[in-house]
DNA sequence: CGATGTCATGACTTCGATGTCATTTGGCTG
DNA sequence: CAGCCAAATGACATCGAAGTCATGACATCG
């Protein structure tokens, strides 16, 4: 590969002056840079960023570890492909500001990652984000350093910077539209409840309850869905029919997720009732793959995950730059409902439901 | 950050024995050792890569050029996660032979590929990998590179070493086991035929009819999805109720994907049809999230995206080693048939099909 | 016992780009 | 016309590793 050097001799200048044609640093006679030009567009001339990144101490790269490429072929993804869609949010705002990005993948195990993290800090990356493939707490390892750490979808004990999804507060809306709707009897058919995000999604509901002065029926929160057993949607199934067996059942049904609203599509077919003239259906996440495909499409919540990749970036620039934002602990972003007709309205009117940021689709 | 001459000043000894110690490419005496391994740790040193690659000219990275972070958020994609999954396969591949990847983004589109690939000869990839979102011809401009490049899921017409998915074989494989469990009137709703892969698998199912000896009739080959169009699903439809309408109705119906097939579950069952009882259907791609939550679940082809990743990634990593295996075009990676219960047997006997690699679920 | 070889170590150089400083022009000021 | 400044350029040192070669201390061999 040819050099600066092999450059400078083509030309008949200095390899400083091929140097300044590159940066611009300094002037340059027009005849000289055109010679250049020409002398590095022939020999295809590439600077090196190893020799420049030696004076300037720059990189240029971010390191980025995650397990969002192996992560996807586990069975079933448990909230559907999260920690892609941050991934997507971080390189197009690090490919904007002209970083190059290096991607980790854990493999799933996180005993991987004090190895990649040495390996970045070979690189001299920049800045170091990790992201989490759902919502959980962490103890990263970052080895000794002053290297700049952003934490997405998890959050550690150390107050280390982390960008976290709102689930409690896109549950609370999600309801707060179904009762804005005149849906009283909501049931929220949950997620295991080791997770972090249903214990929030949770508390959002029973807020959105409270706050709208609906009481809240226990026998209408029914865990549906647990990670460790293999249940055939065995537990979906019996929650259901519980549900359904009430003195006052439910008009609308939540889910923990929108997978598991493709099942419930099923069975409360296979039941004889219809969608959503005998029964609405939510789900959570916006999986687009079935939300949109689904008949009828589905209501549900989008979890911002490319804003919070596109938040964390900006995060990291910002620390790199040494604006200390003192971003000493979890920043919550929020996320749209996404209203489609598998929710049916109760009262007369579809109110005025274009609060906070919804979308009819 | 700490140096070399940092870590051999704490050690009392000089820089080169340090390097030694690094590298273990020359004995060292055993305390000598202790000492500059306790220094080292003591100031969390970590060797530079840039410095290390000034002299050696091998930066330890590879390339990857891809659309597969930003076209998922299409409104539907047209086959799944491929590009992910390839990925996947070269991020896993190319981890275990310790380099390290920097992924790029196309971004959608391919006018930003030269100043990706520029960048990528900035920091001296070792080799280019250039992974497509769909079955497809491409024209790269690597630059001037006498930089190995593989392409995946694509091809040029410089006969640039290039991994494909063998969409005819696979087509063949699945319409062959339909044939083997006893279906004759065979449909096969395809995808847009502009598409690389509609044609191939078109041939596919052609030959596997004829190498069965069944005739080919026209009327159950209908194309149901265009892609330009933005059909709600009218072109599947209009298709359907042709099939159905025909003197002898298929038996079977192959759709061009796993997400029509989805569709054509409501449309079938709106049709007061029964799966398989009444007709049987099977996709394409193993788009898990919809082939395995289907009920009855459905029966698929998968493409070995994750194998082709790996396949491209074992190839550069031989182009680097100078291995000319002179892999001069295009290499066809077959998949596995996913035979579940969305199909059911019309001879008596299921017979023995476990052939192909074949997989029961 | 001198010759030779191995071990353990350090001095110095090199990789490719750029920061620092010096030098040569030519134009403009007073 | 001396003096000064800016433009245009080059020589040289520098960043952090690793390659080359030299050196001193022992051990072994004929």
């Amino acid at each position: 590969m040819a050099t600066i050097y092999d450059v400078a001799k083509a030309a008949s200048v200095s390899p400083k002056t091929v140097s300044r044609v590159l940066n611009g640093d300094a002037p340059v006679g027009k005849e000289t840079r055109k010679a250049v030009e020409a002398a590095m567009a022939e020999l295809g001339y590439v600077p090196s960023n190893a020799a420049r990144m030696m004076r300037s101490n720059r990189s240029g790269l971010i390191g980025l570890v995650t397990g969002a490429l192996s992560h996807k072929l586990e069975p079933m993804e448990p909230t559907g492909l999260p920690d892609l869609y941050i991934v997507q949010g971080i390189q197009k705002v690090m490919a904007d500001s002209g970083k190059t990005l290096i991607i980790a993948d854990t493999g799933g195990t996180s005993a991987k990652v004090p190895q990649l993290v040495r390996t970045f800090l070979q690189h001299r990356v920049e800045a170091l984000i990790y992201v989490a493939d759902y919502h959980q707490q962490v103890t990263l390892d970052t080895g000794a350093g002053n290297c700049p750490v952003v934490l997405v979808n998890c959050f550690d004990a150390d107050g280390t910077p982390a960008i976290l999804p709102d689930d409690e507060c896109c549950q609370f809306e999600l309801v707060t539209d179904l009762i804005r709707s005149g849906h009283e009897r909501i049931a929220y058919l949950t997620l295991d409840p080791a997770m972090v995000a249903t214990e929030l999604r949770s508390r959002g509901y029973r807020a959105a309850l409270e706050a709208a002065g609906v009481p809240y029926d226990g026998a209408l929160e029914i865990m549906a869905r647990k990670n460790v057993e293999d249940d055939d949607g065995r537990l979906l199934q019996r929650a259901l029919d519980a549900v359904l067996a009430l003195d006052g059942p439910p008009t609308v049904i939540c889910c923990g997720n929108d997978e598991m609203a493709l099942r419930l599509y099923g069975l409360i077919r296979s039941r004889g009732l219809r969608i959503p003239e005998d029964v609405s259906v939510a789900g959570f996440d916006n999986y687009r793959a079935i939300a949109e495909t689904l008949y009828p499409p589905l209501t549900t919540v989008e979890l911002p995950y490319l804003a919070m990749g596109q938040r964390a970036a900006e995060i990291a620039l910002g620390m790199i730059k040494g604006e200390d934002e003192q971003l000493a602990g979890p920043e919550m972003v929020p996320g749209p409902v996404h209203w489609r007709s598998s929710v049916t309205a109760l009262n007369s009117v579809t109110k005025l439901r274009s609060n906070t940021g919804s979308t009819f689709s």
